[in-house]
DNA sequence: ATAAAGATACCGACTGGTCGGTATTTTTCT
DNA sequence: AGAAAAATACCGACCAGTCGGTATCTTTAT
C-alpha cells in the first residue's frame, strides 16, 4: 500500500505549514523544509511538482477550515450568526498563530502571480457572495434596514481582513475578543434598522 | 557642492520605489534597483548602509504624505472629516497602484524584523490614537453615540486596511469610489447618535 | 509459492544562477 | 592635492529544481 507515502506526503506539508508560518514563503528553502520533515529533496519533489505547489495545497486546507468554521457559527437570525462569527476571529488570532504572516505573504503573491491569484480570487468572492447572501437575509428577516448586499459584505470582509492584518504588528496583549465583538457591535448597529 | 550627490540619491530612491512596487522588496535586488536608477553598486552603498534602508527612507515619505492627506481632509464636522477621507481611499488605490503590494511586504517583514517592526509599531498606534481623538471629538461635539473611542478607531482602521487590501485582489473595475462611500455611510451610522 | 519484472518511493550530490554586501580602483569636485 | 562620489570586480552564502541511481513495495508468470 502507499501507507508510507502518505505519511511522507504529509510530514512535508506538516514541515512546510511550520516553515512558512515562521519564516514566510520565500525564506522558507525547500532544504529546510525537508530537514524539517526528515526526508530527502527527492522525496520533496516526488510528492510536490514545486514548492508553490506545497503552498497552494496548505491554502486549500486552510480554506476548507474556514468554510467549516463560518457554518458552525450558524444561529438562528443573521446578527447573532455574525456576532457569532466575530467571536471566531480572537480564536483565528491565537490558534493561527504565526501562520497568519504566511497567509499574507500568500495574497500578496496573488497580486503578481498569475497561478496563485487564481487561487486566491475564487475563494475571495465566495466569501464575498457568502456575506452578501447572509445580509440579504438579514434584510428579509427584518433585521436590517434595506442597504446594498454587495457593499455591506465589502465592509464584512474589509473589516475582518483589516483585524486580522493588525493582529501582525499590534503592540503587545491587545484584547482582541474585546475589539472584536466592540467592533461588530458598532457594525451591527450600522446596519441595523 | 553635492548638487550631484543629492540627484543620485534621488535617482536611487526614485528607482528603489519604482522597483519595490514592480517586483517586491525581496524580489527587487539590489542591481535590478541601480540598473533602473542608472547608478552603479558603489554609489548605492555610498548613499545607503543597506537595503532595508533605502526601503525605511521611503517608508518614511509616505507616512508624511499620508499625514497630510489626512490634515488635508479635515471638516468642521467629524462626520464630515471622516467621509471626506473615506473619498481618498480610491485616489489612493489609483495613486499608490503599484505600491500598495509594497507596504504589504512591509508590514509583514514587520512582524519578523525587529527594525522593521520598530518603524512600523510607531505609526500605527499614532494613527489609532489619531482616530480615537476624532471620534472623541465626535462625541463631544454631538455627532457620535457614546462608543469606546478605541474601539471605534480600530473599526475604521481596520476598515480602512482592508480595503485597501482587497484592491489588491479584487477583480478589477470594480467601484471602488462607491464602495468606499457606501461603506462609510454604514460605518457612520454605526457611530452616529 | 516464489521469483522475476515492473512500479513507486526515496536519496543526495550537483547545477546554474541570484543575491546582498565588500574591497579596490577610478573619476569628479573643490 | 585631497576628499568625496562613483564605478568595477569580486566574495561567500544560498536556493529551486534536476538527475542518476537505489531501496521498497506490488503485480505477474510460472
Amino acid at each position: 500500500m502507499q501507507q508510507r507515502s502518505e505519511e511522507t506526503r504529509a510530514r512535508i506539508l506538516g514541515a512546510a505549514l511550520k516553515k512558512f508560518s515562521g519564516s514566510g514563503y520565500d525564506a522558507a528553502s525547500v532544504d529546510d523544509i525537508c530537514a524539517e520533515a526528515g526526508v530527502s529533496k527527492g522525496a520533496f519533489y516526488h510528492h510536490f511538482p514545486s514548492k508553490q505547489a506545497v503552498f497552494l495545497a496548505i491554502f486549500e486546507d486552510w480554506l476548507s477550515s474556514v468554510d467549516r468554521g463560518l457554518e458552525l457559527a450558524r444561529q438562528p437570525t443573521i446578527p447573532d450568526t455574525l456576532t457569532n462569527m466575530s467571536r471566531m476571529l480572537p480564536v483565528i488570532f491565537t490558534q493561527a498563530d504565526g501562520q497568519l504572516p504566511m497567509f499574507l505573504e500568500f495574497w500578496l503573491q496573488a497580486s503578481r502571480d498569475e497561478t496563485i491569484w487564481k487561487a486566491t480570487v475564487a475563494p475571495y468572492q465566495r466569501y464575498l457572495d457568502y456575506f452578501a447572501k447572509l445580509v440579504k437575509q438579514g434584510i428579509t428577516e427584518g433585521s436590517f434596514r434595506r442597504v446594498d448586499p454587495q457593499s455591506a459584505a465589502q465592509v464584512i470582509v474589509s473589516f475582518a481582513v483589516g483585524l486580522l492584518l493588525q493582529g501582525l504588528i499590534a503592540p503587545r496583549g491587545t484584547d482582541w475578543q474585546k475589539t472584536a465583538e466592540q467592533s461588530m457591535k458598532i457594525l451591527m448597529k450600522g446596519l441595523a434598522k
